[in-house]
DNA sequence: ATATATTAGTTGACGGGTCAATGATTATCA
DNA sequence: TGATAATCATTGACCCGTCAACTAATATAT
């Protein structure tokens, strides 16, 4: 036991400062928000998918997805329909606006993940992910 | 260039997941959410202090500080009180309840972090912290 | 065949953050 | 001195996530 106090808990406050700092400006740089180009993301790889299926997917709960589908169907960039063969399943998938849109903000994540790895080469990286991954697996512990 | 976009995606993607992971975990281990903890640690430190230094202190905005700390008066673990030299600000300070709240609530939290960082050894800490560091530089810059 | 359980989706209420507008107080300066 | 500006705190409206309650539809089992 060496008592390393400060230099762990540097390491909570800037895993949480990095969330904070990172979200906000991917916004305003993207012009959208991570959870939605995830969204984007998902339904660019299929034709239509259920709900469910999509929410399943991604790390957030029902609600969220209802909510999120509901306003990019109102933006035009996703259509939603009956599952004709199950009425409790609606089904989601892009509109063509929805497809060019995923790829121009798809650019924009491209850049803006580079500037974030400036200066990182490819070994770091790799070390990176894997404290990065230890991390994950640490807390699923909790 | 030497096309790296899924590791640099897997590192953005990481880093996303393990901020939703670490806060509701937190939270539920400790008994206090992060950024109230945080709170409690500012006025730990000193006997009083107006509530604009103590938000500049933080990184969220005066409205959310308004609102924890009205929490936490209700709670009885802070006071607050006008400034009678300057009828604009209002000191706060911890209650004696919020002094023994707080050194539990810190206990919580150096377990939770040290079993965050299981596995790591002083050099890999070192490592991390300089990374994460690296990482909020490259943010600052967008 | 019908009661019961499960599933999919929506909604409401909440916590935690943002921004913008407001009120009250104090500073500034012409 | 008196208008104007700056400062501190609060509030309301919004976004994004949670959970819990609810509806509607389908599966299951007796």
């Amino acid at each position: 036991m060496t008592e390393h106090y400060p230099e762990e808990d540097r390491i909570f406050e800037l895993l949480q400062a990095l969330n904070k700092g990172i979200c906000p400006k991917f916004e305003r740089c993207a012009g959208i928000s991570p959870t939605r180009l995830r969204l984007l993301n998902e339904l660019f790889q299929v034709d239509e998918v259920s709900q469910i299926t999509l929410q399943k997917g991604m790390d957030i709960d029902a609600a969220a997805v209802t909510r999120h589908l509901k306003g990019m169907e109102e933006s035009g960039t996703i259509t939603r329909r009956n599952n004709p063969a199950d009425n409790r399943v609606t089904l989601v998938s892009l509109t063509d606006q929805g497809r060019e849109r995923m790829i121009q903000y798809s650019e924009e994540k491209r850049r803006f993940v580079a500037t974030l790895l400036t200066g990182f080469n490819g070994q770091e990286r790799t070390v990176l992910i894997d404290m990065l991954n230890r991390l994950q697996s640490n807390i699923n512990l909790l």
